[in-house]
Parts: C-alpha cells; structure tokens; sequence
DNA sequence: TTGTACGCGTTATCAA
DNA sequence: TTGATAACGCGTACAA
C-alpha cells in the first residue's frame, strides 16, 4: 500500500516521463501515444492516483463547492433544506459546507469571512435573528460586491441584490383556515407569534384575509399573539399556560390554525386538558411538517413548508448563476415555493 | 466597490513593491520598513485583502476543514453530533464540509473519495447500514493507508485503525432495563434491531446482561427484533404492524425498553390501541433524547445519547491527531461517553 | 530594507 | 508524440 499520495509529479518521476505527458495520458489527450498511455494509467490505477482538488481548485478558480449558513442545525426544517442543497449540489458534482451562525450576528459575518476567502464559490443562507433584528447587512453586500453570489432562503432580506427562495406564508395560512371552515369549523382560532416575527405576521395576514373572504368577522378573542422569543422547547411550560388562558376565553373555538408545530401541539394538550377531543370537538392545523407532527397524537395536520424542495431549487439557483458565463446577468429571482396540506388525524377528512 | 478579489499581486503593482514585500508586511515582519508596512496595511484594509484559503491550503497542505459523513441530517441525535463538531472545530479555526451518505455504501464510498482528495484533513464519520451488513471497509482502511485520519463515532467498525467515540451501548441499555425494573416491571420486553445492527446488537446484550444480573430468565417471546432498513419515518406504517403482532403475543410484558425513539413511541400507541394505558400497565424507556421523546403523549423516558459531547470529543480526537506532528503514534484511543437517563412521564417516579 | 526564486499540484500552451 | 514553461496565490529562504 502506498503511503505517500500519488502525485503527476511522483508518476512521472517514477516513470521517467514529464509531468505533463502523465496528466495528459490520463486525460485521454490524443496528443499521447498509446503505449504510454496505457502504462501511465496502469500505473495511475495501481497507486490509485487522484486529482488533488485544491490544486485544481486554485488553478479554475472554482471550489465546486457551496457554503451554507443557518442559524441552527437542530432544527427540522434547516435540516431539510440541506438535506435538498446536498442532493442537488452532489448531483452536479458541488460539495457543501456548513456553518452555524447559532443566530448571532457575529458568528454569521466570522462564518461568511473565512468562507468568502476561496473555500467556496457561493453562499446558501438562513439569516439569523439578531441580524434581522440589527438590521445590519453590510457583511451580506460586500460578499455579494466581492462577487460571491448568496441565494437566501426563508428569511430573506428584501432589498438585497441576490437570489432568494421563499414560501408564501400568507397564502399558505390562507389554505389552512380555508382548509378547516370547509372541514366543517365555525369559530377557528389563531395561534400566532407577536407581530415583529416575520413569519408570524404574515400567517396571521393569511389567517384574517381568509375569514374576510369568507365574509366571516374577526372576533379578537379568538386571535392569539404569542410573545416568546425563540420557538424552542425549553420554554414549553410557559406557552402552556397562556394556551390554556386563551382557549378557556374563547370556547366557542371548533378550530385552530397554529402558526408552528409547538403551538399546534400546546394547543392540542391544552384542549384536551380541558375535556375537549381532537378532532371531534376542535380541529387542529399546525405549520410545518416536522417529525413532532408526524407523530403527535393524534398526528397533526401541518402546512408542509418543503425544506427539501427550497433546498433544490436554493441550491440550482446559486449554481446556475455561478456557471452563468456572464456575469453581467444581475436579473435576479424570487422563487415562491408551493406549499401542501399533509392531511392526518387533526382535521375531518374532506368528502 | 472593488469588484476584482484583492491578491498579494494586484496589491504589490498597485503599489509598485513586490509581492514579497506585501506578504511580509502584511504579516508584520521586521524585515519591512515602517512606511512601507502602513502603507501596505492601509491598501489592504481598503482593498478587504483576505489571503486565499485555497493557495494556503496547497502551500501547507492542509485544508482546516474536517469532512463529517453521516449516514442522515434529517435526524436529532446526528444533528446533535454536527453541533458539537461545529463547535469545537470552529473554535479551533477548522470548517466542515458535510456529506450525506443516505445509509448507501456507495454514496459513502463516493463521498470519501471526493473529500479525500485534498478537500479535507481527515474525517469524522458515523458508518451507513449498508456498509454494516455488507461488511466491506476497504474505502475506510484505504483512506487510513491514504494518512487521512478517521474518527468514527456511534456506529463504529471494531478492527480499523482510527480513533472512535461511542457510548457504551451495553451499560447504558442495562441502565435503562434496570430503571424498569426498579420502576416495578416484572416482564421487561426488548424492541431492537436485527444483530447486524451493531448498537441494536449492544443494546440487545445489556438488556439481557441486565435481566440476567438480576437472575430473571430471559423469554424470547419478551424480544423483538425489527427488521428495518432505516430507522426513518416513512415506513411507520409497516413497523406499527410488527410491533403491534409482539405485543399481542406476549401480553405480560408491563415494560419495554426501546432502543430508538421511533420504536418506542410505536410500542406506546401499539399498547394505547390494545386499552393499555401508560405507564399504569405498560412503561417505557427509549434511546435517543431527541424532539419526539420529549413531546410524546405522555413525555417519554429516554436514554440520551449526549450527541453534542460525542461530536465535540470526535472534533478533538481528529484535531489532536492531525496536529501531532509525529505521525508515528498509532496509539489509537476509544472514548467512551457517558450516558443519563432523562426522566419523564412513561415510567413512574422512583421513590 | 527590499526583491528574487521556488514550490505546493494541476493544466494549457507552445516548443521540440 | 513528448516535454518545458507558465500560471493560479501564497509564504519563505536566500540574495541583493
């Protein structure tokens, strides 16, 4: 077994021939005879020689790889999506890399710095809270200036000279309350974020545009803004308490439309505290389809986000652009990816 | 805005110096004169000259990056481990680079020999089933013979020569059978793999250690060995009929370790659908403190794996490895990661 | 104090 | 048909 990684360099001295018969042997050259053709390679293949991707890497000035920033990895949807990246960045020979920004600003710019010198070709990014919340892009348009294209996904800064792929959360809301009046629902309650989440404003949106189309009037007990500053699990106690405050003022509730799988799932238990059945008494909507509705009990219906599909579409996007020969081409998409009802034991089946 | 990537070069004709000179000032050397230095730092600075990673890379030789292969991203406990990875090799100037082998042998072979190539210093890797039951490790040890060293966490091959980090499956499985049995269990039944799955195997062996230890012998109408190709969501429906024919032909079991999440929560509602209730005649430990154990219905007692620790103490192993100088020190380690038992709702409370 | 030359591994171009 | 050279961007030993 050979120890020493094979080079052109050490094929050739080792053959006696130049560097650059070796490297066009193998590359099939027509230009090489075809006796020492088949001797380089023989050889090549007995000490299993490879291309060393960093010096090709620097020679094309092109990583063939993409650098993936997300706030959090422990996290379904993130995961998804990287899941799609990976799948479509491997199926055109791109590798990827990732980095956390932990949802801090500092982390993010650090990730992008030591990314943006050479490791990577382009970006593929999630911003973090606290950038949202600082409103502070100057790291993200300076890679772009620095000419490394970014493809944002999810939470996306509007006004920002790049590619980005994103779900219509106002729509989607909309087909979930849609989905549970004609399930039968006469009263459905929200389940929302306070309004400074992104996210959380515009299902709301989707939540009221759909009663108004409906000609149904808002009754504002029946709407409930969640203050809670990160959808994580640790505070689950403390969501409890106000799910239940709100669903005991409002008890005329036959349906809810929560905008994230936690609330669905408080929701859920609340009701059931309280003697109600699921979904006999109240159905219930969630958003996201993450493992915990998969397997709540009973399992919820969600509005599926499609990480895996915006991971794709990200990662096409970001590598169509980067083979785009002219860079000119500063015509840059918004893709709105389409999201579905995954129809489970929430919610009456539809006849 | 300067569009053009700032290089030693473009610097060093800018400002009429060579390129050494730059470099040299740049890096603070006392060979340079004070002027020239400021000088230099002062374009450099307004040019964001960052050195290129790539070229460092070739010079040196080595990347900072660590490949991570796994077998699924879609999934808490590897998550988890990636946390900890990120973690440490961050705070130690590393990236990663992540790959996806989707439990395939040949994805796993493809993405070692892609990132092998320069790409990377050396791996940390958790081994895809397909790999387990074929038994083929050639891509593993070549990549070793290669000098690429390999961390192997989890799901580790016993004769390789590199270092591993695991849990030790079969002491934590006896704690779990334990907990059972102090909980009250007079028939502990086991939810597992087929053998071939080596943590299915350990898990196997501490439950019947365990059983033993405490002189109770073992009924294999008490033990279930579930074929499964992945332990993944969509053949729910499948596992759900396995699980439901063992409860029903061993109607006394009143404990079931599980080891997985997955498995347990399909024993709980398998139990639920045959009028038992949990945990008053049926309760249940299971492996893995992931999203699904901590908001099942009712919280499941689990044993958690500690994945964060398990990626922060593979990231050390693999960096102490490459920074040894001597590459002589075969000395390969196992760390063995302490495991706990989290307690929720599916067991009773000890007093 | 500054500049030249070299090498990391590869390929493209041009010369032999 | 093969070989030498340059270049990608960097750092450093050595020469000026």
């Amino acid at each position: 077994m050979p120890k020493q990684k094979a080079t052109l360099k050490i094929i050739a001295k080792e053959l006696d021939v130049s560097v650059s018969t070796v490297s066009k042997a193998l590359r099939d050259s027509k230009e090489i005879g075809k006796e020492t053709k088949e001797k380089v390679k023989a050889f090549a293949k007995l000490y299993n020689y490879r291309p060393n991707n960093i010096a090709l890497s620097l020679k094309n000035r092109k990583t063939k790889t993409l650098g993936v920033i997300i706030p959090e990895i422990v996290h379904h949807f993130f995961t998804t999506v990287i899941s799609g990246i990976e799948s479509y960045a491997n199926s055109q020979g791109y590798n990827v890399i990732v980095g956390l920004s932990n949802e801090s600003f500092n982390k993010e710019v650090i990730n992008l710095d030591t990314l943006a010198n050479g490791s990577i070709d382009g970006f593929i990014m999630s911003v973090a809270k606290e950038t949202l919340s600082k409103k502070d892009f100057h790291h993200l348009s300076e890679t772009i200036d620095q000419g490394i294209p970014i493809v944002m996904f999810d939470r996306v800064i509007d006004d920002l000279g790049c590619d980005k792929v994103i779900v219509d959360d106002v729509v989607a809301a909309e087909k979930a309350v849609n989905r549970l009046i004609d399930g039968g629902c006469k009263s459905v309650g929200l389940i929302s974020t306070k309004d400074y989440v992104n996210v959380g404003r515009l299902r709301t949106k989707g939540y009221e545009k759909a009663l108004k189309d409906k000609g149904i009037h808002i009754n504002e007990k029946h709407v409930c803004k969640l203050e809670d500053k990160s959808v994580s699990l640790d505070n689950f106690d403390y969501l409890e308490l106000q799910v239940e405050e709100f669903l005991s003022t409002a008890e005329d509730i036959d349906g809810i439309f929560a905008v994230n799988e936690i609330y669905a799932l408080t929701a859920m238990k609340a009701a059931r505290k309280m003697g109600k059945n699921i979904p006999d008494d109240i159905q219930v909507i969630g958003f996201t389809d993450g493992v915990l509705s998969k397997h709540a009990h009973p399992p919820l219906t969600t509005v599926d986000q499609n990480g895996f599909e915006i991971g794709k579409i990200s990662a096409k996007l970001l590598i169509e652009r980067l083979e785009l020969e002219s860079e000119e081409e500063e015509n840059y998409k918004t893709v709105v990816v389409d999201t579905k009802i995954i129809e489970r034991e929430t919610t009456f089946k539809l006849k």
